[in-house]
DNA sequence: TCTAATCAGTTCCAAAAAAGAACCGATAAG
DNA sequence: CTTATCGGTTCTTTTTTGGAACTGATTAGA
C-alpha cells in the first residue's frame, strides 16, 4: 500500500490518517485550536517550512476540517478557522495530550491544563462507552467486521477475529 | 523546528506525536490492537516497507509502547506486544476511528464496530470530564497554562489566552 | 545431502518529501 | 521612494520513503 491510497482503505483508521496522519498537520490542528488563524503565526508558531504549511493547511481545507474566511479586502487576505468537523477532532486531541501528559511529561507536569466551562474544574478527558457510560480501556473492547469492511486482499482479517477466542493478552 | 526536537517541545501533543505522529506508525498501532504481532504479518497486512517497518518497530519499542517478547528459541524469533503504555493509545485509537466512521465512512457504514464487554453493545467512544462525567467538546474547554509550561521563544502564549475575553469561536 | 522455505531483518539505489532560503504580488505605512 | 506586511511560490539541498535484492539461522522436504 502506498500512502496515497489510504483513503480508501475499509478502515476509518486509515481513511482519518490520510487527513491528519502526517508529520505536521496534528500540529497545525492545534494551534488552530489553541486559535491560530493566519497563516504567518502558524509559521512563527511551528517553525515548519511555508512551503510544507501551504501543502498542510491546503489539504485540511480540501478535506473541509479548515475553511479559509477572509477577514480584510484589498488585500485579500484569508485566514484559516475549523469547521464543524474540525472541531470534531477535538477528542482526537485531547485523547493524544492525554497520553503525552500521562506518559512523556517531564518533572514540570502537563504544560496545559484543560477547563471544562461546565464544572469550572481541570479536567482529563475519559473515554467511557456510549451505550452503557462506564469507562473504556482497551481490554474491554471486542472487535467485529462491520458492513463497511470489504476484503479486499483476502487476508486482512484481523488476527484477533481469525483466532476467535484466543483472547490471552495482546 | 525540526521534527527530532518535537519530544523537548513544552506541548504534550507535541511529544505524544514524537512517538506516534509519522506516517506509519498509528497504522503498525492499529494492527497491534487487532492482534498483530509478527514482523511479516505487520509487513503483508500494511504493504509497508520492510526498512520502514524495522525503523517504526524499533523506535516504538524504544519509547516503551511494544515490547520484544521471544516466541520460540533456535532460531531466536521475537514478537512485539503492546505494553500497558501502549494499550494505553487506545483512547486515541477510538477516537481517531470514531471520527473516521462519522466523516470519511462510505455507504456501507463503518467497517469495524467496537463491541463493549461490560455492557455487550455496539458502543461508539464518548469523551467525558473526568470530574463531572458531562460528555466534552471543542467548545466546552478552556486552555490554561500549566506548570510544564516554558515560554522557550517568547511567543509560544497561545493566542486564545493572549486576546483574553475574547471567545469569539474560532 | 541438496534445495527450498520461514522469519526478521539489512543493504542498496531511485524517487518523493521536507528543510532552508530567496523571490513575488498586492497593498499600506513612513 | 523605500520598507513592511501577508500569503504564498520557486529553487536547491538534504532526508525520508519505496522497491527490490540480499543475509543468516534454522527447519522441512526430495
Amino acid at each position: 500500500m502506498r500512502w496515497e491510497e489510504l483513503d480508501q482503505q475499509p478502515c476509518s483508521l486509515s481513511r482519518t490518517l490520510a487527513v491528519v496522519g502526517d508529520r505536521w498537520t496534528l500540529l497545525v490542528l492545534r494551534d488552530c485550536f489553541l486559535g491560530v488563524r493566519r497563516f504567518d503565526e502558524f509559521e512563527k508558531r511551528l517553525g515548519v517550512t511555508r512551503h510544507v504549511l501551504a501543502d498542510r493547511l491546503k489539504k485540511l481545507v480540501e478535506y473541509g476540517v479548515l475553511a479559509k474566511v477572509p477577514y480584510q479586502q484589498r488585500p485579500l487576505r484569508e485566514e484559516y478557522r475549523l469547521t464543524e468537523r474540525g472541531l470534531e477532532l477535538h477528542s482526537v486531541m485531547l485523547a493524544l495530550v492525554s497520553w503525552g501528559d500521562r506518559h512523556m511529561a517531564d518533572e514540570r507536569g502537563a504544560p496545559i491544563r484543560h477547563i471544562h466551562k461546565g464544572c469550572g474544574q481541570v479536567m482529563r478527558p475519559v473515554t467511557v462507552c456510549s451505550e452503557c457510560g462506564e469507562p473504556v480501556a482497551a481490554r474491554d473492547v471486542q472487535i467485529e467486521v462491520g458492513d463497511g469492511w470489504q476484503d479486499a486482499t483476502g487476508e486482512l482479517i484481523p488476527p484477533r477475529l481469525a483466532r476467535q477466542a484466543g483472547n490471552q493478552d495482546r
